[in-house]
DNA sequence: TACGCCTTTTGGATCGATCAAACCATTAGA
DNA sequence: TCTAATGGTTTGATCGATCCAAAAGGCGTA
């Protein structure tokens, strides 16, 4: 193995100062562009890269944003496709992307604890966002740097950057589309009220049909799974429905067993394998914006407060 | 925020020196009973954590493991899941799971060389291996700690750790249930030839039919999507098979638009949400071996030099 | 009392990068 | 001519944990 190259090795080989070499990395502006030269080129020759630990030891940045890998409960989330986003981002901006595991809000916070000791990350992104969030609240009262990927439900205050998607415009489109295949007689399959996401992708449908003159009466709650999706679906049906938007793939996936006529949520790949019209969310760019929030708040810049991005209605079949 | 502890202020609180204080918590051994206990004590009472980049620094040893996230082609992938099992695994073993992407072999060894510079990460955990897969020998070269998630296909040596799932064994199960449930005339879905893990799976099911007296002959290759699946599927109904084993729940996802008795591979969500049975890999159990294998290298400890572990076949529907 | 042996503790040096401040030319201003 | 300002670079000190060599303390034995 290679010994390491050090600051001191290339100062050495460009005849120059440590501090030189660091500042040629750090701000360039300060040396003069042939030195400059001098050292890049130094730098390329040794293959030199900076030691994280020793910046970090230095400077208390550690350049590691920190992120909770879920645990897939019934598989058909989103979330891996946003990691992946999230960790390519972040290389794109110098940072790297460090995984913990938790199982609630609480054994979270004791996560974020044990990480600011050891490798005091810079920052966390949180998923999974909802009502009397804790983990927030802790991170903020601390001052310390994060994002959440969904909006901060519940609490009028906006106090920390976030990004989501925009659930009720996404099932507005299902809706829509639905209206422009003739439909007439809309159902929506929920999950229970009380779910921020939930209640928001219901607002969409309702707005809609209320937009158009029609009721809005056709609605049933579900604990998510496809067992549910296709009770409700038949009763939905039974009561008159011809189409029905659904909360989630996996309840569309149900409901698919009783009518055509659905539209799922977050294009998983149950969706794409079956041919289940459904709403896409744009995560890769969830992720970049979430990434940029956080990055923009670590280096000082002014940060927008949040950013609401739309899903696409992904046609899959004709309803 | 709190100011930092450090283990100066351990030492002081104990009154005892730094150094006492590094034993109690590196050698507890050397150090009496009774100031164990005291140092412990004043730890607990400042909430002290050992800085990992000033440890890093002196020992050169990082406590992270680097993994890449893959992208999710079709999506119907298992890695999320052996991607938690590997965090919460190297958690157990007070290792932290570090996050890169890449596109192909070059990149990701240009990731490896990165990654070695800044964060020096103690391991690698690799997966997705494959014929002449140029990673290994890079890493396997510089005398670098990795283990593969996947068997070395090809080479014939052995010359590193890792876990793999055996396929093999997984198809014979799965065609050994067909033949239980009465089918004389069982094909297979693969993949194209000259994938390992596709060769390997094929070859469960062949051998179990000539076991048994059977011809193997009803076999064809697709490129893995449910719509050759399904083509495959009515081309070896039509040929007069029966029951179809097939490579991947993608495959059998399409194959079960011909006929009913289908057997998937991996248990993804899909299979899940749909009643297809499907060979279900032990990805925790995986993820925790990859760990040991990991940790015993970087401990010095005599290392097993690979484990494999069997699918279990999950029964959803008869066949 | 002196000596050696063993356990426990001590102070200093070190890892690599960055901060703060000093340094050295050179030029502009009085 | 002298001082002040400027641009460019260099020199010690520092972050926190661990390694190293060596000192201190306790105990038994000659």
């Amino acid at each position: 193995m290679a010994a390491k190259v050090t600051i001191a090795d290339v100062a050495r080989h460009a005849n120059v100062s440590r501090q030189t070499v660091s500042n040629v990395l750090n701000s360039p502006e300060v040396v003069k562009e042939e030195t400059r030269q001098r050292v890049l080129a130094a730098v390329e020759a040794l293959g030199y890269r900076v030691s994280a630990a020793a910046r970090q030891m230095r400077t208390g940045r550690s350049r590691l944003l920190a992120t909770r890998i879920e645990t897939t409960q019934d598989g058909m989330n989103v979330f891996d496709r946003f990691l992946h986003g999230l960790t390519e981002s972040a290389a794109g901006s110098g940072y790297r992307v460090l995984l913990y595991t938790a199982t609630d809000d609480q054994s979270e916070i004791a996560a974020f604890d044990q990480l600011l000791g050891e490798f005091e990350p810079d920052g966390f992104v949180l998923t999974s966002t909802h009502h009397g969030d804790a983990r927030t609240s802790w991170l903020a009262e601390r001052d310390l740097p994060f994002v959440t990927f969904g909006r901060p439900w519940g609490t009028s205050e906006a106090g920390h950057p976030w990004v989501d998607v925009d659930g009720a415009a996404g099932t507005e489109a299902a809706t829509r589309h639905l209206l422009d295949g003739g439909h007439r007689r809309i159902g929506f399959l929920g999950w229970e009220t009380g779910s921020g996401v939930g209640d928001d992708r219901k607002s969409g449908w309702s707005r809609t049909l209320a937009a158009g003159g029609l009721d809005a009466d056709l609605a049933l709650e579900t604990d998510g799974t496809p067992a549910q999706g296709q009770a409700g679906a038949r009763e939905l049906v039974e009561r008159g429905a011809t189409a029905l938007v659904c909360v989630s793939d996996s309840v569309a996936l149900g409901a698919l067993q009783v009518t055509p006529a659905v539209v799922g949520f977050d294009d998983t790949p149950v969706a794409a394998a079956i041919g289940l019209t459904t709403l896409g969310q744009p995560l890769a760019e969830a992720a970049a914006r979430c990434v940029e929030l956080l990055t923009d708040r670590l280096s000082g810049r002014p940060t927008a407060s949040h950013v609401l991005l739309t899903p696409t209605l992904v046609i899959r079949k004709d309803p």
